[in-house]
DNA sequence: GAACCTCTGTACGCTAGCGCACGTAATGAG
DNA sequence: CTCATTACGTGCGCTAGCGTACAGAGGTTC
């Protein structure tokens, strides 16, 4: 596909036949995301929708007391703002801009007026959102069962897939935040991979030396996600 | 409404129109669901849905080890099988009946097509699988940061809102595994809100003598996904 | 260069829940 | 009535992670 100025990088935009795409391209704008954006909050309808390019985005389950917790993390290959077709029109969850970068940004209505043409983007949009819940479901018995030195890899697997390069701009302190967690327990689970070699870390600069490493040392619960991810977002879209 | 011979229990198919529900119902299937039996397995592909009556289906995320615990609970609100229409064919998560009873079954093909046909039924749908992310969300801050005492009852509330009366059929060790704990840890929870005077407790039946008082103990993810799917679920659609 | 702030390392007591094991009471089958 | 089974109560040592606090190291500002 060589659309001119298109920038390929999102997954759920490729998916796209070529004609939807083009109908699409003329609103799709470009945009900045800058680290800690919030592009959604808590009961609040969005406007817009935003499908990343090389920006990551978390969405977060907040609690009354303000605590915060990441239930899943969207990038590269997905969409934010799922609750926008679902016709819930408001959402419980927080999104908030986890590793700065770019993204398409588009209108709401007019992603509903796509969703419900009832075409493919209809179906990828819902197949996207499918992946979307075992990540929310894996996330839940994560959190029951894995340690905090597993998910630290699972989240640092998942930012990798979702970045161009190995280097990931996030302090311990945001990471503690998204995992639901302790700085300071960041910073254990953190050294112990550092001292492993994994990893390189440096105020707030990760650099991961060792992938392989990491996948050794992660729960199963960041592969049957990405498996998950792959199946539901692989052409051609069977109905 | 009075349809002859309609049981009116489920919530979703209530939502209907008339005519809707009317094309629909010579293809419901009245059946009887026993207690442990599975409606959904991991990877396979469902052939049919089941619109709970008075049937409690929980929806299960297992691991490698076999280990497993809840991530959603589906009564007579709602329906089981969403991937069906999400269009993902499978779905991670096992679906077993947790508390026996009745159901109405129809056949998957025929839930696509009215899917499909873009009416009131796909909003409904889609309203209903939206409550039910937030569910699984709120599942898994609950898993992070709410002490087992609160998780039980939440897990109380959750089946009483969705059974006839205050008896729960169901021992500690069916809870455990559902909530992805110990037996002797519910039983320790439970045995406080026994002598609290909250539930009476024997032999796998639990009676709720206290239903105010479990809300004020239970955790704030009770209301909250409570309330979404009020929201999410009143009439009428707008879209 | 001095003051300040941010990020990371580390330490300590504490608690919820785990794994495991054993005892006991209620129930049902023969 | 007897026996096996199921369900519930209890205890004990253990560990991951919490809350909190403090110190040092790397940047930034003026």
């Amino acid at each position: 596909m060589s659309l001119p100025q298109y920038d390929s990088r999102n997954r759920l935009l490729t998916l796209l036949p070529e004609e939807d795409l083009e109908r699409l391209l003329p609103h799709l704008e470009r945009v900045t995301l800058p680290l800690g954006k919030s592009l959604c909050e808590s009961g609040v309808e969005m406007d817009h929708v935003y499908f990343p390019l090389d920006a990551i985005v978390s969405l977060l389950c907040v609690l009354e007391n303000g605590t915060s917790a990441e239930i899943a993390v969207v990038g590269n290959e997905g969409i934010v703002g799922v609750s926008l077709f679902m016709g819930g029109r408001t959402t419980l969850s927080r999104a908030i801009v986890q590793s700065a970068g770019e993204a398409y940004r588009l209108d709401g209505q007019r992603l509903k007026n796509e969703f419900y043409q009832a075409g493919e983007m209809q179906q990828h949009l819902l197949h996207y959102t499918q992946a979307l819940m075992t990540q929310l479901s894996q996330t839940a018995i994560c959190n029951r069962y894995h340690t905090l030195d597993q998910q630290l890899c699972r989240w640092l697997l998942l930012c990798l897939d979702r970045l161009p390069d190995t280097n990931l701009a996030m302090t311990q302190n945001l990471i503690a935040d998204m995992l639901g967690v302790r700085r300071s327990g960041v910073t254990q689970a953190a050294g112990k991979l550092q001292q492993a070699g994994l990893i390189a870390y440096h105020r707030g600069q990760i650099t991961v030396l060792d992938r392989p490493g990491l996948e050794e040392r992660v729960c199963e619960c960041y592969k049957v996600v990405k498996d998950e991810y792959d199946r539901l977002m692989a052409r051609p879209v069977v109905m």
